[in-house]
DNA sequence: ATGCATGAGTT
DNA sequence: ACTCATGCATA
């Protein structure tokens, strides 16, 4: 664990960024053949506005060693440096408005279905975060689109049961996204990706773009789990209208130098990323097949077990879990068949170890 | 392309 | 303490 705690973030007000230019590597061909019509009715929960929560900083420890020692939290430093961050703004240009009503029929029960009823009802989305304000963007900024006359508002999906449900009442407003079905979000993706790629973009560079274009800055990786949909549902309904946009956008100006700016990256300590084992994967992986949600005792002793941070075990178990309720389910990566997919939705049963 | 992490919002 | 959306850092 070569654990090189260096972060070398610039709160500064560098308007220059770091820009990796990691060199995506964009296979050709990634056949989108497996979907699980999964809709999971719990869906709309919050949708929160991305907007960069700045303002918190990981203690930095020069040296390294877990800041996360088990039996200490130590919360002080902080340098001098207050945080200057940019005023924020924030612009509400939500149109808190749901259109619950689910046009799609595929549903499937079974799998990670996971057929909760929860529902919400409100969404909202597009608030974006800080802007300078004094600092008017130097003129890159797009003129704001008027164009879009009502953006797209993603209705949030819900289960709707309803059997005897015909198109009685229909007290949707009008024309906008429907929510798209599996197969659409799929198919979406994959053309997507295919003209990105054909017009010379990278992932990163939509991301940017989509920052500078609409105020919603998208990381390479958030990208990159689109194309691959890798995102819950909801979540790739609420990107694809934006993808959208930048598609038309970019093939309609076939060479104009668009130019992105930068808002500057907030300075944000990050917990230095453990690797875990591959042994010890095994083993949690064999406990997540157990049962998904443990305790949190029995984390703890996992934890203890394994020479690993209860948080760190946590977290684990988190992210296994997320990455089940995903459009392209862990295992059936395009490439080859799985069929042990023993997706143990009881997670009341699963108690002493 | 992904693994571990953070944080807002829920439950 | 969990879920979800996201992303830094890394393989």
């Amino acid at each position: 664990m070569a654990t090189a705690a260096s972060n070398p973030y610039s709160i500064l007000t560098s308007t220059s960024m770091v820009h990796p230019d990691a060199s995506v590597m964009q296979q050709g061909g990634s056949p989108f053949r497996n979907h699980q019509k999964l809709l999971q009715s719990d869906y709309l929960q919050g949708v929160q506005s991305n907007g960069h929560p700045i303002g918190h900083q990981w203690v930095s420890n020069l040296a390294e060693g877990s800041p996360w020692s088990a039996s200490l939290e130590q919360q002080d430093v902080k340098p001098g440096r207050e945080d200057l961050q940019l005023g924020a703004i924030i612009h509400h240009r939500s149109t808190a408005h749901v259109a619950h009503h689910s046009p799609h029929t595929n549903h499937h029960a079974g799998a990670w279905g996971t057929p909760a009823s929860h529902n919400s009802s409100s969404i909202n989305i597009y608030s974006q975060t800080g802007f300078s304000v004094n600092g008017m963007h130097g003129g890159l900024t797009p003129p704001p689109p008027s164009s879009a006359p009502t953006q797209s508002l993603h209705p949030g999906l819900r289960e709707t049961p309803e059997p005897g449900d015909l198109g009685a009442h229909h007290c949707h407003d009008h024309s906008d996204e429907e929510t798209p079905t599996s197969d659409e979000l799929e198919q979406f993706a994959k053309q997507f990706k295919q003209r990105r790629i054909k017009l010379g973009f990278t992932q990163a560079d939509v991301g940017l773009a989509l920052g500078t274009l609409y105020g919603n800055v998208f990381s390479q990786t958030t990208i990159c789990r689109f194309e691959a949909l890798q995102l819950s549902f909801k979540n790739m309904c609420k990107l694809k209208p934006l993808l959208n946009k930048w598609l038309e956008e970019a093939d309609s100006s076939t060479g104009s130098p668009s130019s992105i700016d930068k808002i500057a990256a907030q300075g944000r300590k990050r917990k230095k990323r453990t690797s875990i084992e591959v042994s010890v994967k095994g083993v949690l992986e064999t406990h997540f097949l157990k049962c998904p949600k443990p305790a949190a005792q029995e984390i703890s002793s996992l934890a203890d077990s394994l020479q690993l941070e209860k948080e760190v075990v946590r977290v684990w178990f988190c992210n296994r879990r997320q990455k089940e309720k995903r459009m392209t389910p862990p295992g059936e990566q395009q490439g080859h068949e799985v069929y042990s997919h023993t997706v143990n939705t009881d997670s009341s049963s699963c108690r002493d170890l």
